[in-house]
DNA sequence: CTTTATTAAGATAAAATACTCTTAAATAGG
DNA sequence: CCTATTTAAGAGTATTTTATCTTAATAAAG
């Protein structure tokens, strides 16, 4: 049960240690990012160009340039990050992809599907970036090596 | 959020049609499946050969030949067949994939991603192949086209 | 014994995903 | 203005997944 691509686990893990490691209106280079989580700067560099595209993130090139959070922490939710790397239409998927699917007369999976997809919806939509960091410091999660 | 891989979902959408329209005591082709659910005949083909070398299934060659259920639908569970078909650690994954997470000091998504997983899992180890063929009969889901 | 129907097995091809590399553009600072 | 630093953009490569194709093995029936 993979819930989500490299896409998505990179560059989940890669703005939790920005939320991590907040350093006031400053931008943080990408490169210290790759380097401390040992993943490829140019899959990152890829992964947050896309984000800065949705509007999750900022970006500032030259010297002293990198990457910010777009909105304060406490206003970008889990969910926002997730359907921005993995497309809108996340929670929207199929269990097991009948053709013509209307939902009409759904299939027999559909129900207990549905519960798992709200709920797992339910927790990204309520969880903020912030909290997210608030807790990687305090509990002393290493999202490193 | 996708649950299952073509191979889980073909697989699945495949066994739902030979349960939902059961033989006594004869083989099913795997033509007639393929043809009915419009899939290809060489990849269910496949598909079904792991089934049955995981003994989910029965087969047998030649005319009149074709597969079936090596036990009766109310002992087969839909878990049986999702594990079979992606992998005896289909329960075990992690959500964003840390490198040395021993669970020691869990992810700040450690949590909500284990409730997820337990609820699909309850619902998949409750479900069995009997009930689902039942339903789909009582309820006239189409599974074709 | 021959033909036909069927699954088994594995090679091959195509497509999608994951990752890397190169060059360009922006910006700060000397 | 020049150089160093950094992200942007996109081309290129590798790996995995998905799908197809070919040939073999098995078994029934004439
Ligand atoms: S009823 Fe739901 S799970 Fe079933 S095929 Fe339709 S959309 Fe998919
Ligand atoms: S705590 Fe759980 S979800 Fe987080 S990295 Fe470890 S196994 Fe994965």
């Amino acid at each position: 049960m993979k819930a989500l691509s490299q896409v998505g686990k990179y560059g989940l893990r890669a703005i939790l240690y920005l939320v991590a490691n907040p350093s006031e209106g400053q931008y943080m280079s990408i490169r210290q990012i790759s380097d401390n989580l040992k993943l490829s700067f140019h899959f990152i560099t890829k992964i947050f160009r896309e984000l800065t595209e949705k509007g999750i993130l900022i970006s500032y090139r030259g010297p002293s340039g990198g990457i910010a959070l777009a909105k304060p922490a406490d206003q970008i939710m889990l969910i926002d990050v997730v359907k921005a790397l993995e497309g809108e239409d996340y929670f929207d998927k199929c269990l097991i992809g009948l053709p013509h699917c209307g939902i009409a007369k759904p299939c027999p999976v559909h129900e207990f599907w549905k519960e798992t997809k709200i709920q797992l919806q339910k927790n990204f939509a309520e969880t903020s970036l912030a909290t997210l960091g608030e807790k990687i410091r305090t509990q002393e999660v290493r999202l490193d090596e």
